[in-house]
DNA sequence: TAAAAATACTCCATAGGTATTTTAT
DNA sequence: ATAAAATACCTATGGAGTATTTTTA
């Protein structure tokens, strides 16, 4: 079970040498000699340069290393994996996020992560971009959700969704076909946004700041804080609204809301996930990694 | 060699069933079911429900499988990557990218790689970031290289880099030592660009577009088409400039040019590495992925 | 020449084969 | 009733052990 010789291959490379290797497994050094050779008749290469003290990887021998790494590391999981599936998970998972995911996205992905998994500690810090990656960096967070741009070589990144807010308004309202609008136009509309401090307002004011725009420019502002109401407010054609594009995907397909295409502003971002590099995920973190790419609030 | 028994396990499922299986690997019927009951001893589960005609996987099958395809293209892989150590490696690798990263940071890539595998044909197509992505998801390319967000559920992204644009001037230049300049006072210098349909140029342009400014109102433009001739210009002090901040960071640590901080312009953009998802990379895929992620250009 | 790896030889566990029975619908 | 899977039983391969020789710096 689980490529008896491949890990017998990591304990050589580890030790540095068959005999030492046969110490560690508590088999004979012949049998590590056998093993050993088996691969290398199987690969049609040499693998171990025998030195007097001990052995050296050949080239061949490098390229297995890494992927007799990669695959006991999946036999490992998947007998977690499969360990796990009777009888909840216990543990506890630190995760990273910014103001806009942490407050926007993922409580819904928490709820059924939770519900799933009961037994779980869940800890969730709140934090930018920078603090975020510096965090699961030093292997004090399990993994990180952030949008922003990063630099550091630690950090394995992938990508999980674009956030795009758009504005948006009522079908009725004297915007909806209308075609390309200028920023100054669209801000003697009628404003419904999130209060102060809520992610989707922070992407826009940070939006406007960086076209040098000024956001207390907005007129006749309604303030709500949430999501819903806002989506409520602006089918009843009280105001216009920025939103995330796939909070109303829904309601501009059945046409009860509009999109108002404004071409000057970019409002985009890329949800990355974000782990240390070289780290083995525990089972708890793999579990929420796959529920939050299965999750609809990222899809 | 590479675990017959989840080579097994993949043909029942493939086949539904264990005699199509046995058949279509060469064994006995009972040869299957021996391996199998194996597994399931080996996972302490049971993997598959017998139904009269042919199988259905259980929730530990379900998991199992997963693994089992990631672990035996590993093995596939690995056996791959040995076996084309002597000898060239053959074949045909179609790249995608977007102007920028195709022209401004991809040819040294390729340069090394054509330096180390001269008998690969590499067939580069220059795209925008939709069409780059939209070909690597109906598999017309192997791989592709872009830096706008996009949106599409076939495609695995997985982030390169971040690159930034920052304005420069000499360590001697008026500015070299300022704090916080607006972009109106900028523009009064004399600028050393690359020309009109440079990767660095458009990226310069989209921003000031997206700011709601106009490139044409720049002082005094010199045009260059090489990045070493602007660099070279602007240290003599002839003028300020727009660059990829890691192709100068060099000279900004030897004091030769000196950053400008242009708080209110946002020049950074992503980098992603895409694929498609569920597609086995060729070696020759995995060869140039390997290299790019080494390569200095993207560090 | 001394430590480490390879070989020689024996033994037994296990995977595979054929023939047959049991199971599930 | 019948197709498919499980079991019984036999055989042979290969992996592990001990004892010993060969290799390498």
């Amino acid at each position: 079970m689980m490529d008896e010789k491949l890990k017998t291959f990591l304990a050589v490379v580890r030790c540095g040498s068959l005999t030492r290797a046969a110490k560690e497994l508590f088999i004979s050094q012949p049998a590590i000699t056998m093993q050993i050779h088996k691969l290398e008749k199987d690969y049609k290469e040499t693998l171990l340069y025998r030195r007097e003290r001990g052995i050296e990887l050949t080239p061949a021998g490098k390229v297995l290393l890494d992927y007799a790494r990669r695959i006991i590391r999946l036999y490992d999981e998947a007998s977690e994996e499969i360990g796990a599936l009777s009888g909840d998970i216990r543990g506890t998972i630190r995760i990273g996020a910014t103001f806009t995911i942490g407050e926007y996205f993922l409580p819904s992905v928490l709820g059924h992560f939770k519900d799933e998994h009961p037994a779980t500690d869940i800890i969730l810090e709140i934090e930018n971009t920078r603090r975020v990656v510096d965090e699961v960096a030093a292997g004090n967070l399990d993994c990180g959700l952030v949008e922003g741009p990063f630099e550091n070589g630690l950090i394995y990144a992938e990508k999980l969704i674009d956030d795009e807010l758009i504005f948006i308004c009522s079908s009725k309202h004297k915007l909806a076909n209308a075609p390309e609008i200028d920023l100054e136009t669209l801000f003697t509309e009628n404003f419904i946004l999130r209060e102060s401090g809520s992610g989707t307002r922070k992407v826009f004011e940070d939006a406007l700041k960086k076209a040098g725009l000024d956001s207390t420019k907005l007129k006749d502002l309604i303030q709500l804080n949430t999501t819903q109401a806002i989506k409520s407010l602006v089918a009843e054609n009280i105001g216009v609204t920025v939103i995330s594009e796939r909070t109303v995907r829904n309601e501009i397909q059945q046409g009860i809301l509009k999109s108002i295409p404004v071409p000057s502003l970019d409002l985009r971002r890329t949800f990355q996930f974000i782990f240390k590099k070289d780290i083995q995920l525990s089972l708890i973190t793999r579990r929420f990694v796959s529920q939050c790419r299965q999750n609809s609030v990222f899809r």
